[in-house]
DNA sequence: TCGTGGTTACCAAAAAGTGCGTAATTTACT
DNA sequence: AGTAAATTACGCACTTTTTGGTAACCACGA
């Protein structure tokens, strides 16, 4: 982790949780124990390199465990931590927050069409 | 908006929430109105383009009202829409999260401390 | 030779910073 | 009185920085 350090713990959880994959990824490994190859099926359009550096940093925010099995081919396996866990409702909340201002969204939309609309 | 078109609403709430900026002008917009210049202040270190542009983007997911005065210089108040007030305190429940978190970092990173040391 | 879980180097694309221009009115200076 | 400068909220073009993708390599065993 680089510099984690700032005052805010929200600017903090968003510098963990920015971007398209954390989300994603926690949302499959909610499902139970996966494997990296596991992974890349549920999600086919991560590429090798993100997946891996992904999963790295939400390891290092204490959000995933990685257990590494001894043998060849190697075995690797990931589970989301308790605070991991933890973290699943709050996320579910953003998203059932977002469906419902779904209608809210449609309004400002059909707004900027008429607006647009000069004819 | 570009394409705000996902299957998941997780993924279209992160896509707006991404980044540093976003919890953070919610964060002083929660504090009453703003003008842009007043956004900037408050957070030095965001260009004006950036401040420009995010603040269409929560606009455009109905998180942030902007009002344009008349007259010169011109004058424009921005302020969270209820839609922008209800997700405060899910916002504010990541950062409890992740604070509530702390010590478990701590002990990884105690972990890895001891790992890294070889002497 | 393939499969596993990475890491690394290289490159293209996207994000973000910088600085300039703009509007009409007030204030400031000469 | 006449002129210059500042003010506010941007848009635009240009440059730099950051991301993310691709592909190759590694280890070993079946």
């Amino acid at each position: 982790m680089k510099d984690l350090v700032s005052r805010c713990p929200i600017e903090e959880v968003m510098q963990v949780l920015s971007g398209r994959w954390p989300t994603l990824l926690i949302y499959y490994l909610k499902e139970g124990t996966k494997r990296f190859s596991d992974l890349r099926r549920d999600n086919p359009t991560i590429s090798h390199k993100m997946l891996a550096l992904e999963l790295r940093k939400l390891e290092d925010a204490g959000i995933v465990q990685r257990a590494e099995f001894e043998g060849y081919p190697l075995r690797v396996e990931y589970d989301l931590t308790p605070s991991g866990h933890a973290l699943v409702p709050l996320i579910d909340a953003l998203g059932e927050w977002w469906a419902a201002t779904d209608s809210a969204r449609a309004e400002l939309a059909d707004r900027s069409e008429m607006a647009d609309r000069h004819d």
